[in-house]
DNA sequence: TGCTCGAATGTTATGTTATAACATACAAAG
DNA sequence: CTTTGTATGTTATAACATAACATTCGAGCA
């Protein structure tokens, strides 16, 4: 009972994560994991949950998919959504890229104490093209 | 050819919407403008696309849902995503609430400017409990 | 008038994402 | 060796979204 174990579904999971360089439908997983192991959909989702609470992988809303999470893998603590956590989603080429801005989880902090609102997920991504992206797009 | 013209369905869309406290959604809608109206689904997503994209509804992603625009009915302009526009969504209730806070605007703007990312849409919401449902918690 | 063109609309089918509901396995604690 | 909780498996279906193509309708104009 060390929180640490989660099952094999959820190793299978992360891996599939961990290799994409994109953000992974729950259906994509199942794809990518096969045919080494024959996932349903309710397998994977649940894994995905597991995953997220334990902060190493995240949803992208605006995508309906999901990421690895990009740090945390040492001592430090993993990235959570609250604390200026945000992603910036290239349409063109699929990558994702996380950013922390303490500033932001301030700034949202602040609107909800104002509120009395209880935060249980903050999101924020940003959707666009990518430097690399529109360099090509000019370059042609 | 005043830019204005949308069509009816639109109408009935952006209609439902302001009448409802909570996100509604795509199907919601088809429920809500019936009997009136029978719409089909790729009817009411293309109004919201219309809606969307003239800044007088917006996409609550993290609900895969739709929501009328609480401002910007005067003169003054629309919010849009990248000023700093944010939800904060009762989980209980369904309430939403909009809000701008251009510190926010202007942080995501300096982190694409960063990475010279041009951004197309930003999305900002917040998932929790309201004051008024946490108060309801605590008084039972 | 009647042509033509584009925008809006309608229709059918299907693709994609997500969960409900219930059955089984399996390991640790007692 | 039984109880209990977590993980897993299975089937079915709900909920969200778009593709592809047909039709209607109004504005501008020959």
């Amino acid at each position: 009972m060390t929180d640490r174990m989660q099952g094999r579904n959820a190793a299978y999971v992360i891996e599939a994560l961990m290799q994409s360089v994109r953000p992974l439908s729950a259906y994509d997983i199942i794809a990518a994991v096969r045919p080494r192991v024959e996932l349903a959909p309710t397998t994977v989702y649940r894994a995905l949950r597991q995953l997220i609470s334990d902060g190493k992988a995240h949803r992208i809303e605006s995508l309906n998919a999901f990421v690895a999470c990009q740090h945390g893998h040492g001592v430090e603590p993993v990235h959570r959504h609250g604390d200026g956590l945000g992603f910036v989603i290239c349409d063109r080429c699929g990558s994702v890229d996380e950013f922390i801005d303490p500033v932001i989880g301030e700034r949202v902090a602040a609107t909800l104490v104002e509120r009395g609102f209880s935060a249980s997920a903050v999101t924020l991504e940003v959707r666009g093209v990518c430097a690399t992206c529109s360099d090509k797009a000019v370059a042609r």
